[in-house]
DNA sequence: ATGCATGAGAG
DNA sequence: TCTCATGCATA
């Protein structure tokens, strides 16, 4: 946890070492688990990818084989994970959190964002589509972030939220692990699934059905859930990693055909 | 850093 | 209803 509560203000010194090193680490995602069609509508591309999945018929990004810029484009899985990689760097020694970065992005482009979503982004664990969102707007704080070394940023403050929230309801590991089980033989359970399920484990079925949505979406990010990824892992499976999807690719089967 | 939650949009 | 982007609150 480096996320300190406090703003470092960089109006003092100039931090200005911004080294291109990046830790050789090899994170090698195969894809995400949908066919997510960019919107993009070029009529003519497909190429391939070109990892090895060794199974299913999903790539969200066509391997357009030769752009290795910033933006642009259609970003690449390997494009986003090096860029989230120098960001945070450079974001740490430019002395910001990503509390910060969020706050400023909001001041300078009008998007506000959380310390969260930043967070999830230095850590690949958003979707494909979000974070090329993202992408662009992280890669102009950066640029702004770093030429103004030593610049006032005029922070404003625009509260926007006046909900009740639900208090978060914590649920039992043993319980998880009973919600894991079901999510396993079957990720996208009917109302009456989760009816008798949150019966069951005596949950509302609300927290039941919401369980399961983050869950899903959990599946879809770009680093997976469940990665054994110890540096020593990767070097003993080179050659056919598959960090990939774990092919759930069967439909469940609705024991009660619903309404 | 991450778990549970909200809400807008698609179907 | 589900997905998807996003975040408050918490571990």
């Amino acid at each position: 946890m480096q996320q300190s509560l406090i703003y470092s203000q960089p109006g003092g010194f100039t931090v200005n070492g911004m080294l291109s090193s990046h830790t050789g680490q090899s994170l090698m995602h195969s894809g995400l688990v949908r066919g997510e069609s960019p919107r993009l509508d070029h009529g003519s591309h497909h190429h391939h990818q070109h990892h090895h999945n060794h199974h299913t018929h999903h790539h969200q990004q066509h391997g357009l084989g030769h752009e290795s810029h910033s933006d642009e484009d259609t970003p690449t899985s390997d494009d986003l994970e090096h860029f989230a990689k120098q960001f945070k760097q450079r974001r740490i020694k430019l002395g910001f959190t990503q509390a910060d970065v969020g706050l400023a992005l909001g001041t300078l482009y009008g998007n506000v964002f959380s310390q969260t979503t930043i967070c999830r982004f230095e850590a690949l664990q958003l979707s494909f589509k979000n974070m090329c969102k993202l992408k662009p707007l992280l890669n102009k704080w950066l640029e702004e972030a770093d030429s103004t070394t030593g610049s006032p940023t005029s922070i404003d403050k625009i509260a926007t939220q006046g909900r009740k929230r639900k208090k978060r309801t914590s649920i039992e590991v043993s319980v998880k692990g009973a919600l894991e089980s079901h999510f396993l033989k079957c990720p996208k359970p009917s109302a009456q699934e989760i009816n008798s399920l949150a019966d069951t484990l005596q949950l509302e079925k609300e927290v039941v059905r919401v369980w399961f949505c983050n869950r899903r979406q959990k599946e879809k990010r770009m680093t997976p859930p469940g990665l054994p990824r110890t540096p020593e892992d990767a070097y003993s499976q080179v050659g056919s990693i598959g960090p990939d999807t774990p092919s759930p690719s069967i439909e469940c089967k609705r024991l009660f055909s619903d309404t």
